[in-house]
This record gives structure tokens, sequence and C-alpha cells, in this order.
DNA sequence: CGGGTTTGACCTGCGC
DNA sequence: GCGCAGGTCAAACCCG
């Protein structure tokens, strides 16, 4: 019996040069196969030819599996940077649009001073802003000077990362290269992402100030408002609750989450029901995913990220003129709703808080949406060459986002020959897809916003079902 | 028994 | 420096 374990073994190491898991399992069996075969005195070279044709078959099936893992991660792999990829084109294209917009500002109002836009509480719109053009400049540079090889590599990070994360290991790369200037290779990534080139931050005064704005940035927010019975809304990610609060006029406590779907992800929410309107649950996520996320905290987690990126990249109409106030209300985007998004500059952090709680009614779809009048309910007769732009793709996150929920009047309907030809969901580049196009926040919200709307009206009596399903969701 | 929740203690930042 | 409020920690507790 002694050969064909040996041969087992030869055969396996042999596919790939690897021992795996799956040899472990084989040469248990055949321990015990042999045990078997010893007990019964079975010596007949038929039963050899058998068992050995066995292995051969275990063997190649361990060899299949291996390469299909590697396949997989191949896949994966793939898949991440296109998502880079796209979002690094929807942002530089949107960065692009904003440039050519401001200096034909910047040509009618020749003889404004720049203190203006950056006095009192717009100075921290201002700054965000003055962030991004920095990076828009630097990755301009970048665009010219690094090749497609390197950007390969360089946008190789997950397919979760939003401008903030980009920014973030920006700032992260640049310290690294300001302190350790004779290590060209710097310090690893946590996610192996090797930084070889940074934001050209030309003085101290600069990193100062970046460094400032990152600190504000990191803690840039979310809020999102809704109407639930259940004590958290479902956003399709696992949460741990760690602690909770009586906060400061308000009775209700307020509790603490943080992610738990990945070990050490940054991401934390705050829960806690409106003061004024108990039935109003007011959801406060903070940071950014380190883990790919399931279908259904897509839809959130998008909606959540491109608010933010909204709001850091300071592109809705309002704060695009440096004029932000405390609470920003871009009453072009919103007929009939004027609260559904508000920015506010003024709390220690920049928020924006998104308003799910008015009913739906009192935002008509077909004037919110310029793509189609019956948007999102017909997207599938969108005509080819929209599919593949980030608000299509932020609307497939909508779809998705509304399958994992069950709800079986789905609103928005892909055919299947559209999901085959655009199979992926882009976080990060629908949350540039937001700072591209102010509309699609409102569009998207409205939508969402209908939804809830429906499952509140249909299970008024029958208490809230995503309510119920959330309870599961989180706690799971 | 492992994982999640509760809850009091502790830390930190900020205003006075 | 002090008090307050927000945020986090961690031990105790609960539950499947």
């Amino acid at each position: 019996m002694e050969p064909v374990d040996h041969h087992i073994v030869s055969l396996v190491q042999s596919s790939d040069g690897i021992k795996r898991t799956g040899l472990n399992l084989l040469t248990t069996n055949t321990a015990s196969e042999k045990s078997s075969v010893a007990g019964d005195g079975i010596t007949s070279s038929q039963n050899l030819k058998e068992k050995q044709r066995l292995a051969d078959v275990r063997a190649e099936l361990d060899r299949i599996n291996a390469e299909n893992q590697r396949l997989k991660l191949t896949l994966n792999q793939v898949n991440s940077n296109y998502y880079a990829l796209q979002m690094h084109l929807v942002s530089l294209t949107q960065r692009h649009r904003n440039r050519i917009a401001e200096s034909s500002e910047a040509n009618t109002q020749m003889n404004r001073p720049i203190e203006e836009k950056t006095h009192g509480e717009g100075m921290v719109a201002r700054q965000f802003m003055d962030l991004v053009q920095t990076e828009t400049k630097a990755e301009t540079d970048e665009l010219s000077e690094s090749s497609s090889e390197d950007r390969c590599q360089e946008l190789s990070g997950s397919p979760g990362n939003t401008i903030v994360e980009s920014m973030e290991r920006r700032q992260r790369n640049n310290k690294s290269r300001n302190q350790r200037e004779d290590t060209p290779e710097g310090l690893p990534h946590p996610a192996g992402w090797l930084p070889n080139k940074g934001p050209k931050f030309n003085n101290s005064k600069d990193n100062e100030q970046a460094q400032q704005t990152m600190a504000m940035i990191r803690k840039a927010r979310v809020s999102v408002r809704a109407r639930s019975e259940a004590s958290m809304i479902s956003d399709g990610c696992q949460w741990r609750k760690y602690g909770q609060k009586m906060a400061k006029g308000n009775p209700c406590p307020r509790a603490y989450y943080r992610c738990t779907m990945a070990t050490g992800c940054p991401v934390r929410k705050q829960v806690q029901r409106c003061a004024e309107d108990r039935t109003i649950l007011v959801t406060t996520y903070e940071g950014n995913h380190n883990h790919p996320l399931p279908p259904a905290a897509m839809a959130m987690a998008s909606t959540t990220s491109a608010a933010a990126s909204t709001l850091l990249s300071g592109s809705m109409p309002s704060a695009d003129h440096g004029i932000m106030n405390s609470n920003i209300v871009p009453k072009g985007m919103l007929p009939g709703s004027p609260n559904l998004i508000t920015l506010s500059a003024s709390a220690p952090f920049p928020t924006v808080t998104l308003d799910l709680t008015h009913p739906p009614n009192q935002r008509p779809l077909h004037q919110l949406h310029p793509l189609s009048p019956n948007w999102p309910h017909n997207i599938s007769s969108l005509p080819d060459h929209l599919l593949g732009h980030p608000i299509y793709n932020q609307s497939k996150l909508l779809g998705t986002y509304l399958s994992s929920q069950g709800n079986n009047e789905l609103p928005v309907h892909l055919s299947q020959n559209q999901m085959q030809r655009h199979p992926m969901v882009d976080t990060a580049a629908t949350a540039a897809a937001i700072t591209a196009d102010p509309n699609f926040t409102a569009a998207l919200v409205a939508a969402i916003t209908s939804i809830i709307g429906n499952s509140h009206r249909d299970n008024s009596g029958n208490n809230n079902s995503t309510a119920s399903r959330n309870s599961g969701d989180n706690n799971t």
C-alpha cells in the first residue's frame, strides 16, 4: 500500500509544487483506506490499480480546484483594477470639467478676492476643493509621467476605494517620502499597495494645510435619516455595537457600531432616534470600508460614499461657488424637497445628510432624473450607450440593493444581457459619478426613499418588514 | 463556549 | 484648571 500513498503525494505536489490542504485529505483518506484494505487482507493488483486510478482522479480534482482558486483570485484582481481605473477616469473627467467651469467663472469674477471664498464656515468646503485641485494637478502630472504599468499597480486597490481613501494614501505616501527619502520601497501598504508617487506638495505650508485637510476628510461623515421602527436600518454590512451614550438634547440614546465584516475595518456608525420625531432613525457613517462589500451593502455604501465625495469635491451647486453656509440646500436640484440633502460644515466634522423621511410623492421622479421620464422604473429601456455611464451603474446598485431586500416590486429592471455586458458594480466610480452629475444624488435618494416609503406603506399594518429584516441582517 | 450586547469607567477635546 | 460632552474601552452579562 505504501507505493500508492507516495504516488498520490508526488502527483499532487508535482502539479504546482505546492503542498495543499487537499493533500492532507488525500493522505488521510488513503490511510483509512489502507487500514481497511489491510484489514480485509486484499492485496490483488486489480485493487491496487483501482486505488491508484482513484487517487489519480482525486489528485486531478484537487489540481483543478487549486487552478480554479487561482483563476478566481486573478479575476478578482482584474475586477479591482477595472474598478480603480474606471473611478480614475471618471474623476479625471469630472475634474477636467470642473477646471473648465472654474476658469470660465474666474474670467467673469476676476476681481473677486480669494479671501471671500474661504471665509468663515465656507472655509471647510474650500479646503476640500483646494485639496482636490492640488490632487488634480498631481494626478495630471502623474498621468503624463508614470507608465501604464505603474498605474496598474497603483490602481490595484480594493474595489471599495473612494476618493477620500485615495487622498489618504497619497498623504501617507507623501509622509513616507518625506521621512524616508532614501528608501525607495517605502512602507508596505497593509493591502499590498505600494505607492511610488505622491502628491507634489512643494513646501511645508502646503503640506501642513494638506495634513489638516486630510484629518478633516478622514472625519467626513454621511448621515442618513430614515423612518424605521427597527433599532437599525439595514445596509447589508455586519455591525457590532461597542457603546451607547445618552447624547445631550436627545432623550434617545445614541448607539455606536463598528463594521465587523473584516478585521480592522475602520467604518463606524452611530444610530440615534430623532428627538422631535422618534420614528426617524438617524444613522451616521464614518470612514471607508477596507474590504469588498456584499451587493446588499454596495447600495448604501455607494450612496454614502458618493454623498461624502460630493461634499468633499465641493461640486454641489452651492458649494461650488464658495458660499457654503452652515446648511446648504441645493434647491435647484430638488424641486419640492428642499431638505433632502444637507451639507453641514458647522459641525466638528463635515457632514452630508441624506434625508429619506419625506414621502416619495413629494418628489416626482420624472423631474429628478434627466435620462428617462420613467426613471427608475424602466432603466432597461435605456439605450446601450448609456449603460456604461456611471449613473447607470449606480442604478444597478440600487437594483441590487432592492433585490437583496427581497422587494418583490423592483423598480429597477435590468435585462440579463445588460448585466452580462456590464457585470461590475463600481462603488468608487459611482461616487465620482455623483460629482459628475448633481442631479443623480437626488434621483438616487428619491428612488431609495420611494422604496422605503413603499415598504413602509405596504407593511404599515404588519410592522415594517424592512425593519424586521434589518434585525436579522444585522444580527447574523 | 463563542459571539454579541450592556454599561460604567476612562480618555480626549473644547469652552469657560 | 475644571466641567461637560462625545467617543471608546473592556469587563460583565446574555443568548443560541
